[in-house]
DNA sequence: CGCACATGACACCTTGGTTGTCATGTCTGA
DNA sequence: TCAGACATGACAACCAAGGTGTCATGTGCG
């Protein structure tokens, strides 16, 4: 039967269920946004600075462009973000060697701690999502947000 | 065991998955609306007004102070959005039998129309995710999102 | 070498969304 | 029954996230 829930589905139930998904993924994107902006004021860090301390912790050092494209950001706008971040000592650049204008953003140790603080305090309140969520639900939800992030990958920014 | 994957998870692999999620949301939030932008020419509809003339399609008529608390959305906000739409002739106010200052709004035919013709081209879009995504898949994504969201829905707005 | 392209810097704009305030309308209880 | 508490609409000020445009400089490649 083609409504088989644990077949591959057709197109078009697929895409009535991805527009659920996409429906929720709106106000919740907004919603954590004014959340992080209430948790992370505390150490003086904006959403934006929070997003290249985050990515700098998860892949060491970056160019700016380079987190531009990984975050899907305006390469102006992660800059500016990385500016604020070296003007409080979050951050620094050092020379790369693979290119002299663009030098490779990396953390510092006061950077690394404020992330870190910060990332904690934030698994503190997700912590009391609660409810009944299994292991397996949030491996398939990262399934599916996943694909539809590989299926918009072909975008450009910039 | 403790990480059974079908039983709930307790606070601390959960959060730290749950981190995972909000780690995708941000950029795949920013990379959809890019992409429907292009794909799907909005006749300039804007997300808000989008969202309000979804909320009509899915619940009928409602009051401007009901779509706030529906979508935890600061009633001033809906208002702007519901008189942009009405200046466009997507919505018109009925009065309200049971309340002489908060009129029903309701989508007009070509309110109606548009909605449901720009909800059309977004699913094809997303029709070409593809990927093998099953609907258990996206049934345990919106379970996930679903969670975080009414968690995160007890900040109080207005 | 020359030219397309990547980068940094900086200014300006748009959009989603809130907060505050005021006047008017509605409901409830002593 | 009527006073005060609360809901609504209207309008304005404000904010943060993020994009766009442009210019000068640097880099890599045919």
């Amino acid at each position: 039967m083609v409504t088989d829930s644990d077949s591959p589905l057709g197109p078009d139930e697929l895409s009535a269920r991805l527009g659920e998904v996409f429906d929720l993924v709106g106000p919740l994107y907004r919603r954590a946004q004014r959340k992080v902006e209430q948790y992370a004021p505390l150490q003086g860090l904006s959403v934006g600075v929070r997003a290249v301390l985050a990515l700098l912790r998860e892949h060491g050092s970056m160019t700016v462009p380079q987190m531009g494209r990984a975050q899907a950001l305006s390469r102006q706008f992660v800059q500016r973000m990385v500016n604020e971040a070296a003007a409080r000592g979050l951050v620094e650049s050092a020379p790369n060697p693979a290119h002299k204008r663009s030098s490779l953003i990396r953390l510092t140790g006061e950077g690394a701690a404020a992330i870190t603080a910060l990332v904690a305090r934030e698994r503190e309140m997700l912590s009391q999502v609660g409810g009944d969520l299994t292991d397996d639900d949030i491996t398939a939800c990262l399934r599916v947000l996943t694909r539809m992030l590989e299926f918009l990958d072909d975008i450009d920014v910039d």
